[in-house]
DNA sequence: TTATATTATGAGCAATTACTCATATATGTG
DNA sequence: CACATATATGAGTAATTGCTCATAATATAA
């Protein structure tokens, strides 16, 4: 029942010509999850379209599924990084915590919408092994007490749930951009979806604010 | 490259033993989806766990994915149906709109907990043909024009953008009682995540109401 | 009973596909 | 050059699996 198959590739690339036969595998890959999917996506296929044979691709990756998820790997650890750069950049020079917030999901939007469609195969086709998981629910944490400790700054003890509401705003945003760009970009007008979130997270946060000065 | 499949079975149950073992392939089926998932699901394992042959499944059954995806419609037909009932209710005795809120998403919670890894597979493993892409839009649709009615009703012309925020709204409840109940019901509390749901709902739509009787 | 329609059977086919391995070539080093 | 290491090859295998079809059993109707 349970199958054991290598989870250690054969050998790492060492020299030039491997790294970039390994670089080519991850290319094709990008490609064919784009255009076919995941499941549709066959190891063969990739290495013909990698232009490489289907040996070498087993040179440097144990299976099918390890390919797939080195590309959310990199995914995952670059989203982040780029949110990071913005938020951080908003956080240090915009007072106003319903800019800080608008630029927060505008950034979430950004990064949706680079290359939306991978996206959507990483995430809801490749499988998410434990260390995927983690890996995920971690940036969630770091986002969330980032998120939070604004708040407090904000509006000190005002908010009780700090941790809770600080984690449902970050995934609302998460899986509503996701939404927004994968679904809604022909029928709602990016600014509006913008707006609007930000009036949902900004007058959950901060109640007292006047709505008025929203719209 | 596109194969083509039959679509339509080649039989009807019309005797009463064929509908018992119509029945027994959709039990089965259910089963074995919570238990393994769509794809590690094969026909042969199904007509083994029904008690009948293979090739009786494929008399009332095209192909797998169809028995999947009438799994799929009753339960999407069935969800609605459930929280229709309550919602109703709750719009016919209850006038404070917190209260209707906060039933939506209890309903919504409710439905999602019931079965709900069975739930997970149907919505995220077994491929939506689009007939039942529409009929989740159609849903989306119904919800969301009961909740501008409603939202019109308490606060005329107060929202601008009400469709969108309406549909806002509807998504933002029904993908995280969804994230709620598969990801988060260990973390937090039933009564916290209503709660704080019913404070991001309302004082988005509502936000002149004093936010001090929310908490 | 006889005839017809309905339902059930399951061995096995055809296609797919992840992956191996024996062999060959290229590169770097002394 | 010689030798070891690294890299590349691709025909072939083993396993899986959705599905067919020829045949048989059962129910219904005349």
């Amino acid at each position: 029942m349970t199958k054991s198959k290598r989870l250690i590739p054969l050998r790492e690339p060492r020299q030039s010509r491997s790294r970039v036969t390994y670089d080519a595998i991850l290319e094709a890959t990008t490609q064919l999850l784009i255009e076919r999917g995941y499941a549709a996506t066959t190891t063969n296929h990739i290495a013909e379209r990698a232009g490489i044979s289907i040996g070498s691709l087993y040179q440097y990756f144990p299976n099918k599924e390890a390919i797939a998820v080195e590309l959310l790997q990199r995914h995952i650890l670059g989203g982040p990084a780029y949110m990071e750069s913005k938020i951080t950049h908003a956080m240090k020079y915009l007072r106003d915590p319903v800019k800080i917030v608008k630029a927060f999901i505008e950034a979430a939007c950004d990064h949706h919408a680079d290359n939306p469609t991978l996206h959507k195969v990483l995430e809801e086709e490749v499988p998410h092994p434990p260390h995927i998981r983690e890996a995920i629910r971690r940036n969630e944490d770091l986002f969330a007490v980032a998120l939070a400790n604004l708040i407090e700054q904000q509006r000190p003890q005002q908010v009780p749930n700090l941790t809770v509401a600080a984690r449902l705003v970050f995934v609302i945003i998460k899986t509503m951009s996701h939404w927004y760009i994968l679904y809604q970009q022909a029928e709602i007008e990016r600014d509006v979806f913008v707006d609007e979130m930000t009036a949902i997270v900004i007058r959950y946060l901060l109640p007292s604010q006047s709505p008025k000065d929203l719209c």
